[in-house]
DNA sequence: TTGCCTGTTGCCAACGCTGTCACCTATGCC
DNA sequence: GGCATAGGTGACAGCGTTGGCAACAGGCAA
């Protein structure tokens, strides 16, 4: 079994002491151009890469950061990981993809246990996790630098990268305005998620803007779940004046209001539009594709990890756009 | 900033010795029961926990494997994460789960920079890096561990975790023959992946049983996304004699159909019936919901971690069963 | 009593790097 | 010429663990 090489082989081999190495690998200043190239070019040929662990234990940095998630949705989970792994990759940081339990009692320690073994140098928190207030306490005490994605909590405290959640639902409301709707229904999803909080305000400030009054009935629960949407369109639709179109919280409880109009034979979007958020694979796969909200969740990892590691980043919050994907989901409100 | 305890400390607080805390820890045995239960206790007081940099250099093991992957399924993705997360963590190691690009020609360079940097214990690979013989060469070369998932190639050396492809398309293929189907049109996917070519299989091998011939016309290339489903179907719809039945060898493109089919107001299932595979969330999210073959993704990830880290087990080869999950997309041939 | 084995414990080197400091040379300035 | 200064380099300790081995105690057979 072939054994990697150790920064004394490179050492040997280019002429140097192995501490000459070392600083040419950390790209430290005070090494000359000529020693810098030879040192250079043995460590291509070795193919050398220096053992994280030794330089984790010797060093004060770790090169590593965690990013902690809790979210049932595959999709969501797919883009935060590439893009956080993609911000790590370009500061030369390795991430670890750490899956917790956001409401569980030993979440902090957890963490902490993570955060030791590995000698973690910074953590990446998406939603829920970011709304855990002991774990940001711990964080904060331990001053162990960390970015939240989309934080509901404290949302002025600390680094963070949002979309502007109420904004977005305000245009996808405004949408089917402008499309002639008024009775326009809102399946929100669970009041413990800001964003579902956010986007139930967008929804609100649209109607004010055309001075309609908000129907409290229009407005029913679900929480985030394909079948939660079902129920949500089936109350809606039920109605002796049911809406003539649902802006739904998130795209899963669109696909189930869009299932109950098949069930029901309610053509959309003649008879009914229906317009989602997220735009995660689901939206472009049922049918009619829905009109949703983009939500830039690759970028907002990516940022996360930029913001974290890049030292001169110094912004505090980073907002990124939205932007309204108009499928065939929607359309003019229905002739009586 | 209160720095993590060290195991000089815990000896301290033990009345021990620092090397009698690290057999503790490594659970060696010639520790005396009593001994054991001090140094547990104060193990637990001071919440420590070893550092993994210190371990991986000075000792031959690192606690550390990685998930190799380059799928753009999120739902995939997502639940070999998972599974493979959960098989790590009953063992006490660590998963690095590393995306990459499977057909670059710097793949087997960057997962040698990989495991050189980590000291990486072993590897999980899933498809299509399961494919990759430069590799699995060079893994076999340096003597390190591997399991994969769902190896197409070289399938009878080293270990590996399996669904039964063909089988279960053969019964997802019999399931729309019982419902008096005969002309069954098969969407496959691309021919680099096993997976496709299997099913393919099986679907052959269904219509044989039942003495109906091979009709190649009826067979359509796509590449497991959505939009080549549509495509596929148009074609096969657009024939002079359409199919009364598609299956389709993923979730993706049997959605991809549906929404065809949708488009030319046709009925599913009155008039045709469609059949997916992976149950993906967008198999139950789509309307009808997709009848297609349940894959244990979630069971063959963490199977594939407990073959790499548990040392009792010797097995070589796991092959998972499916489930036909029978939904609302099929059901009788139409009357003519 | 002696010797030997076994179970338990401690001591120290080693793992592969970074941090710190000391050293050497060349350069510029008075 | 003398002296300070800066750039380039090496020696060495130390990071927090494991591995190897020595040491010691107690039990048992000779």
């Amino acid at each position: 079994m072939a054994r990697r090489p150790t920064i004394k082989e490179v050492s040997k081999l280019a002429g140097v002491s192995f501490k000459t190495v070392s600083r040419v690998l950390n790209n430290e200043k005070n090494v000359s151009e000529e020693t810098r190239r030879r040192v250079e070019q043995v460590v291509a040929e070795l193919n050398f890469r220096p053992s994280l662990a030794a330089r984790t234990l010797a060093g004060r940095k770790s090169f590593q950061v965690a990013l902690l998630y809790d979210n049932p949705s595959p999709y969501y989970v797919y883009h935060l990981l590439a893009g956080a792994q993609e911000g790590c990759a370009e500061h030369g940081y390795r991430l670890l993809t750490q899956p917790v339990d956001s409401a569980a009692a030993g979440l902090v320690a957890d963490v902490c246990a993570l955060v030791d073994e590995t000698h973690l140098d910074g953590l990446i928190l998406s939603p829920p996790v970011t709304e855990n207030e002991a774990l940001l306490d711990e964080l904060d005490r331990r001053s162990l630098p960390y970015v939240r994605i989309e934080p509901g909590l404290r949302r002025d405290v600390g680094r963070s990268v949002t979309i502007d959640d109420a904004s977005a639902a305000r245009e996808a409301t405004a949408h089917l305005l402008a499309h002639g709707h008024r009775a326009i229904a809102f399946i929100k999803g669970p009041d413990t998620h800001i964003s579902s909080v956010e986007r139930l305000k967008g929804y609100r400030a649209a109607l004010d803007a055309q001075g309609i009054a908000f129907d409290d009935a229009l407005v029913v629960a679900g929480d985030y779940s394909i079948e939660s949407g079902r129920r949500a369109a089936r109350a809606l639709l039920d109605r002796a004046a049911p809406p003539t179109a649902i802006f739904a919280g998130n795209d899963d409880m669109a696909a189930g209001a869009l299932a109950v109009a098949h069930e029901r034979g309610i053509s959309v979007p003649d008879q009914l539009s229906i317009v989602g958020f997220d735009d995660s694979d689901l939206a472009a796969a049922v049918w009619p594709p829905l009109t949703t909200v983009r939500q830039p969740v690759h970028e907002l990892a990516r940022s996360a990890a930029d913001l974290l590691l890049d030292a001169k980043n110094q912004r505090d919050r980073l907002t990124f756009d939205t932007r309204l994907i108009d499928r065939a989901s929607t359309g003019p409100v229905p002739l009586k």
